[in-house]
Formats: structure tokens, C-alpha cells, sequence
DNA sequence: GTCCGTATTGACCATGTGGTCTAAATCGTT
DNA sequence: AACGATTTAGACCACATGGTCAATACGGAC
């Protein structure tokens, strides 16, 4: 397995962490592997994106617990960039909302300092293949998480006493034009009615979502889910 | 190891799939282990959800290529429903887009029919002692698609050419209230200035975002993250 | 000091919008 | 056949909204 590896290039990485201590702790770590080649090393997220642009590495270990410009910043950057460069997140912590906000800028893996080194040398190999690493314990952490936030999302929307459940569908027709903006006259050329009759929707639509202005009323059905409802009925 | 269970409760089970031999075999590989208790089977989500308001099981191993009723939203049921059952996600295609709808909806767990039975069986104990089981294969599909889709999102927001750039703080101040369905009269309150003051700023909006009426307005600030942005220089 | 951008305010007017009342045609239900 | 809900439509009115022009005041830039 290993003897496969040594016929391809080497492993190009790039090292972050304003702990000189500990970066040479890694360097020295990640060094011992023959088919990495740590081709730069940096203290701050300035140097680091310039080491970055200029080797083009294939894997970035990034220490995301730096003050001044923050790690994880660096990392949408570094994505924005839209290069071949993977970054793998390194901290002290396991924090679910950090991990979570990694992975959500775009890191490819979230390894902390504490785990044991052929563990960070696993996810580098594999990281620099494609694929994302995360450790069984902190996907777990990240899954629950995700979870937790879209059930809050849900019951926002889910909402039983959602007034937008009261429209009839013609209203709904109505509200739907509303939401992009369109006035009474655009309104009723697209639904082929009189000027009159949309004023009486809209005017329906305003009692039942209890608002008095078309704005408040698209940002009602905005807030309630409105335009994810026929998505649903497609998709989920 | 297997000892400590023995004296724990046997995890109660109800199993869900269209396919009635299907649900034989899974039902003779899950009764094979001496702590799992299948309380029920179904064939469709109807029976399935009366089951699990009857029995309250542990576990529900949920096939999701049903017919009719779709188990995606029977699995948005089960957690509304805001029990202590664990749903696991069971089908045939490894669909990256069908593995994040079913953990976003809730599904604690996702198995192909193809993988091993020993899989299963880890995954239904993991589940029910409140941890998210996801094959390393699956998970990094998930991921995947989990940053696939924030990146399109991110693209959006981020554009260059977003013409909310263009205004002044005073205009997103006043923007900031429109967003929020309040009048000529009420802005000219907040924010002690005269109504036509408002309506000035209003007018230099609209020219800046090129639209003409507040609706517009406030939907393109909505479409262009108007609202994100003060997050962002708290939170990321 | 002068210029430019921003914030402020007033006046005027056309039109869009919202509120209310009435009423006809259609459709499904009882 | 009768009823209720929905969709359609007109009339009328008050007021909010959007468009335009002009003017003052303040701050920073050159």
C-alpha cells in the first residue's frame, strides 16, 4: 500500500500556527513521512497566504485558534482562490460550533492537537486524494449540530399557527407575484384578471396575514416558509 | 462487552419497507441478536407511524424508496412528533443528495441494503444509545455535498458587483427598517429626521439597487445577504 | 478656500396602494 | 335546491408612495 504512494509525486504542505513551538513540533512530525514534503511554514495568515500562492501546496495544516486574522477567514480566502489547496483545520478544541463553521468555509479536515499523530498522517493522505476527513468522534459532534440547527430552522416553519396556511391557492398565486415584486397592473396581466380582483386578493391576503402593506407581507411569507413550500412538494 | 447489554432493556424496533421480503429478511438478520426486540414491521408509512405511537420503539429502520407516502417526510413526523425514537435511514442508492436530505430531516443513521449485516447491526446499536451512525463512505459523500452547497451560497452573497455596496450608512440604516415593513413616517420616528429626509434617502436607494418601489427593495437586501452582513462581523 | 459627497429639508404632483362596500358567477357540499 | 367558500369585478376615497427640482449644512479632500 505504502509502496504505491512512493511512485507518485510527494505530498506538498503548508504549515500555520502562531505557536512557533508547536509548529515545529508538527513540522518535525510530518517531516518523518517520506512522501511529505513541508515546503513552507508560517506564523500568521499574511505570510501564509503568500507561501500558498506562490508553492501552490496540496495540503494546508491551519491552526484556527489565531488572533489577529482569523483562521478560519483564511480558509474562505484560500477557497476563494479556487485552487487545488485542501486545507485541514487544526485547534485544541472540539468545539461543535467551530467544527462546524470549518467545514461550512470549506476545510477538508478537522484534526486536534491532541490526537495521535498517525492520525494526522492518515488525514493528510487522505485529504490530499480528495476525500474529507473527520475523526468519528467530531463527525458526530458535527451531525448533531447540523441537525440541532436545521430542527430549530423547522420548527419555525413548521409551525402549526402559520397564517400563511389560511391563504386559498388563487391568493397564494397572488402572494407568490407579490414576492417578486410585481405591482397591482403586472399582477393581473400575468393572471390574466382585472386590476380590481388583485386588489381584493391582496387586500384578503393582508387580513388573513394580518399586515396592512404589501412589504410586511412578503416578508411574512418570507419568514414563514412560503417559498420553500412548493419546493417541498417536489423535493423535501 | 456484549454482557453489560445483556442486563441493559432489549432495543425495541420497528422495521419499514414496501417490500415485503425485504422486511422478512431484514426482520431474521435483526432478531438474530439476542438485545434487539423487532415490536413491529410495515409496509407503509400510515401503519408504520401508528406503530410507533403504540410502541414508542427505540429504533425505526425506515426503507426511504417508498412509493406514496414518502419516508423522508415520514421521518420529519417521527421528530415532530418530538419522541425519544431514533429513525435509520434504509435504501438501495448511495444518492448524495438523498443522504443529506434524510440527516437533515432527522434520520439518525443511513445504511444501504447492500452493505453488510454486522453494519446494521453496529449502526442500530450506536443509534440507540443517541449517537449518529454514518458509514466513513457515506459521511464523505455528505460532506461533499454539504460544502458543495454552502459554496454556491457563498458565491452569491460574496458577488462582487453587489450594488448594496454602493450605499451609504445612513441609506442602510434606513434600508435596515424598510426590511423590516416599517413606513415613511415610522423611519422618520427612528431615526429622528423628517419624513421627506426619508424619503430622499429612499429615492437614492432605489436609484443605487435600479429598482422602483420599496418591495424591490427589500428583496434584492434580502437576496444579497443585506442581512448577514453585520453577522458576519460578529460571528463569520 | 473650494469642491465634492453626504445628510438634511421643503414643495409639488402623479400615481400606486390600502380600506370598505357591494355584487355577480362558479363550484363543491349538504 | 340551498348554502358557503372562492373568484371575479366595480366604485369611491384617503393616504402612502415614488419622481423631480431646489436648497442648506457639514465634513473631508485637494
Amino acid at each position: 500500500m505504502r509502496n504505491t504512494v512512493e511512485f507518485k509525486k510527494k505530498i506538498k504542505i503548508v504549515l500555520v500556527d502562531d505557536n512557533v513551538e508547536h509548529l515545529s513540533g508538527i513540522r518535525e512530525l510530518v517531516s518523518m513521512e517520506s512522501n511529505f514534503d513541508v515546503v513552507g511554514t508560517a506564523t500568521s495568515v499574511n505570510v501564509a497566504m503568500s507561501l500558498i500562492k506562490k508553492y501552490r501546496p496540496n495540503v494546508v495544516l491551519m491552526d484556527i485558534n489565531m488572533p489577529e486574522k482569523d483562521g478560519l477567514t483564511a480558509i474562505m480566502e484560500i477557497e476563494k482562490m479556487d485552487v487545488d489547496t485542501k486545507v485541514i483545520a487544526l485547534t485544541g478544541y472540539d468545539d461543535p460550533d467551530l467544527i462546524f463553521r470549518a467545514i461550512k468555509v470549506g476545510a477538508k479536515g478537522y484534526i486536534l492537537k491532541t490526537m495521535a499523530s498517525a492520525q494526522l498522517i492518515y488525514a493528510i493522505e487522505e485529504v490530499a486524494v480528495g476525500k474529507i476527513y473527520l475523526p468519528t468522534a467530531l463527525s458526530s459532534r458535527f451531525f448533531d449540530y447540523f441537525q440541532k440547527s436545521f430542527k430549530e430552522e423547522h420548527t419555525v416553519v413548521t409551525d402549526d399557527d402559520n397564517l400563511l396556511t389560511y391563504l386559498t391557492s388563487r391568493e397564494e398565486e397572488v402572494l407568490d407575484l407579490l414576492t417578486q415584486g410585481i405591482t397591482y397592473k403586472g399582477v393581473a396581466e400575468k393572471l390574466f384578471i382585472s386590476e380590481t380582483t388583485v386588489k381584493t386578493h391582496v387586500n384578503n391576503i393582508f387580513q388573513k396575514l394580518q399586515v396592512n402593506d404589501r412589504t410586511q407581507a412578503v416578508l411574512y411569507a418570507l419568514n414563514n416558509g412560503f417559498l420553500s413550500k412548493r419546493k417541498m412538494k417536489l423535493s423535501v
